[in-house]
DNA sequence: CTTTAACCCTGGAGGC
DNA sequence: TGCCTCCAGGGTTAAA
C-alpha cells in the first residue's frame, strides 16, 4: 500500500543500483496489471541505459536514453533489486535485467502499472497520467497559501480534497487522516470554509507527516536489496488515529472515530478535530 | 462543471 | 477444517 514516502523511498533505494546501468533484457510474466504493459518493451528497451530514476507524486518515471517508463506500484506492489538466482516468486510480474543487477516488480493485485512514454513527442510530464497531477509536498511552493487558492470555493470534504491530489500530491488515505489529526481539523470540513491560517497548518502537517514517514523509511532501505526481506512491507508508522476506531486518542483519550467518506474509511478524533 | 459510485485484483480476517 | 463474505488500498472511468 505504498503512499508517496513509500515510493520515495523505493526510489531511493534502487536508484543508486541501476542509474546509469544499460538494460540488458526486459521480462513480463504477467502484462495484466492496471494496463497491460506495452507488448514492444521487451524488443525497444535493451541494449539502452536507464539514465535515472525519478518520480513524479506516486509514479516512479525510469528514464531511458529513447524514452521515459512510468511505473506506479498500486496498492501492492514491491520492486526490489534481487540476487540473480532468487527464487522466483508468484507475482513477480516484470523483470529489469541489468546483468550484474535485477530489478523486479511484485505485485499480487496488480493495481500496478508499467508504461512507456517514447522521447520526441510531447515531455513525460504531459502524459494524461501525469498532466494534472498537484504540487509536490517538498516543492518550496507548496504552503498554506497554496492550499487555500486551490480549496477556496470547493465544497468537497477536506479529507477527499486532499485524496483528490490535484492541489497537492502524495496524500493517501492513510496520511490524509494523519495529517488532519495533526491539523486538528475535521476531515468531514468542506475545503473551502478552511481559513488561511488552518490551511497553513494543514500544510505544516502534510509536511511534517510525509517526512515522518520517509525518515522511517529510510532505516528500511535495506530492504530493497534484500531478498529476504518482506514484500512490501508498509512502514511501521505510529498511526495517530488510522485503523484506531474505538481506541484512545493519544492526546485526549476520547474514543476515535471512523466515518467512510467516498468509499474510504477516515479515521480522527471527535475532540481535537473541529470543522 | 462537480459529485458519486463502480471497477480493476488478491490475500487476509472473521463468521458460521 | 472449509467455505463464504467482506474489506483494504490507488486511481481511472463512467454515469448521474
Amino acid at each position: 500500500m505504498p503512499e508517496l514516502p513509500e515510493v520515495e523511498t523505493t526510489r531511493r533505494g534502487i536508484a543508486p543500483l541501476v542509474s546509469g546501468k544499460p538494460l540488458r533484457e526486459f521480462v513480463v510474466r504477467e502484462p495484466r496489471l492496471r494496463w497491460p504493459v506495452p507488448a514492444e518493451l521487451p524488443a525497444i528497451l535493451p541494449g539502452h541505459t536507464l539514465l535515472e530514476c525519478g518520480r513524479r507524486g506516486k509514479y516512479l518515471l525510469l528514464r531511458f536514453d529513447h524514452g521515459v517508463q512510468i511505473v506506479h506500484l498500486g496498492m501492492s506492489g514491491a520492486l526490489r533489486v534481487v540476487a540473480r538466482d532468487a527464487f522466483l516468486r508468484p507475482h513477480d510480474h516484470v523483470e529489469w535485467d541489468f546483468g550484474n543487477t535485477i530489478l523486479r516488480l511484485h505485485d499480487p493485485r496488480r493495481f500496478g502499472a508499467v508504461l512507456w512514454h517514447p522521447d520526441g513527442g510531447t515531455p513525460v510530464e504531459q502524459h494524461p497520467l501525469l498532466a494534472h497531477l498537484g504540487i509536490e509536498p517538498f516543492d518550496p511552493r507548496f504552503d498554506g497559501n497554496w492550499l487555500h487558492r486551490h480549496f477556496t470555493g470547493k465544497s468537497q470534504a477536506i479529507k477527499q480534497a486532499l485524496l483528490a491530489g490535484q492541489a497537492v500530491v502524495g496524500v493517501g488515505n492513510i496520511y490524509a487522516s494523519e495529517s488532519l489529526f495533526r491539523a486538528r481539523i475535521h476531515p468531514a470540513t468542506p475545503a473551502g470554509k478552511l481559513s488561511l491560517p488552518r490551511c497553513k497548518r494543514l500544510a505544516a502537517a502534510i509536511t511534517a507527516t510525509l517526512t515522518d514517514a520517509l525518515a522511517s523509511g529510510g532505516s528500511t532501505l535495506r530492504d530493497y536489496v534484500n531478498p529476504d526481506s518482506q514484500p512490501g512491507a508498509y512502514f511501521d508508522i505510529h498511526a495517530a488515529v488510522y485503523d484506531r476506531e474505538g481506541q484512545p486518542c493519544r492526546i485526549c483519550s476520547t474514543a476515535i472515530k471512523r466515518i467512510v467518506q467516498g468509499q474510504r474509511a477516515t479515521y480522527y478524533c471527535p475532540r481535537c478535530q473541529r470543522s
